[in-house]
DNA sequence: CTTAATGTAACTAGAGGTGTTACTCTTTCC
DNA sequence: GGAAAGAGTAACACCTCTAGTTACATTAAG
């Protein structure tokens, strides 16, 4: 996985819209609950909204909300939607062309990342937002 | 996969091992092949004599050499070497506990984190250092 | 018109990683 | 025994990237 806390934050505000079972969220109020910036969770949350994992209503009474069932909300698809650029380790590799190895090595180690991605990205393919909120059932009562 | 490229120079400097065949290969001829200053190719060496897939030998006429058949070689061995920290981006996500979502969404996330690393880290060991040394044939004329 | 909200720009600080310089220690060879 | 060639490691500078922050424009409801 890499380094930063998009996807962990992405999950952890999905999961939060989820919770709050279809109400339309504020930025500031998801921010709480994850213990950031309103503006870093926008942030987030447009990549969000872009990818179509979440609906976005401006104005006064404005929010967030799920733009599907958390059923059909796999956690690749949150991957996806936050990481785009996934291989910047490859991409930052330059090896010397005029060595043979050097020469082949990277289009190699392309190989080498798509299988490991599409290995991990197939885990979390099988995690569905609603598995998470699951795990979460004994904290939500029903009622907030 | 992580955004640094230790992982990448790590591979490649196995797969420029296992193409010198037993020789005992000093920092400074793999470091132009990698193309990068010897003493970063040392520090990831290090990790990988730590880690029993490589040997070194000190003085004069010293270097580094396979420590094992580039058959024995999975990337995943290579990948658990040289990144210590994979969870890296868990490990900084810090939510507000007082939020029933916050306080859970840790442990859950921790295991999809798990998972999607199994997942990566299946895909890696699939592939061994025979097999990145196979794509490198055409330019292994076995003179040098 | 006020208030509550999103959206986005721009900046700063910090973490992590690479490149670099410098040095010690080891080993071989003459 | 000293020179040379090598590993091993420390410490520092610089760069990249991300998160946090401030600020402001725009949107929409009441």
């Amino acid at each position: 996985m890499t380094g930063n806390t998009r996807f962990a934050a992405s999950v952890h505000m999905l999961a939060y819209l989820a919770y709050r079972a279809g109400a339309a969220v504020p930025s500031a109020e998801i921010a709480a609950s994850v213990d950031t910036n309103p503006v870093v969770i926008r942030r987030l949350l447009s990549a969000l909204v872009k990818a179509r994992l979440v609906n976005a209503t401006k104005g006064a009474n404005g929010g967030f909300t799920l733009a599907s069932t958390p059923q059909n909300i796999s956690l690749r698809d949150v991957y996806r939607a936050v990481e785009p650029q996934p291989q910047r380790g490859l991409d930052h590799f330059a090896p010397n062309h005029k060595c043979p190895v050097g020469a082949k090595i990277s289009n190699i180690l392309q190989g080498v990342y798509v299988k490991a991605q599409a290995g991990m990205e197939a885990e979390l393919a099988r995690v569905s937002l609603a598995d998470v909120h699951e795990q979460l059932r004994p904290v939500c009562t029903g009622k907030h």
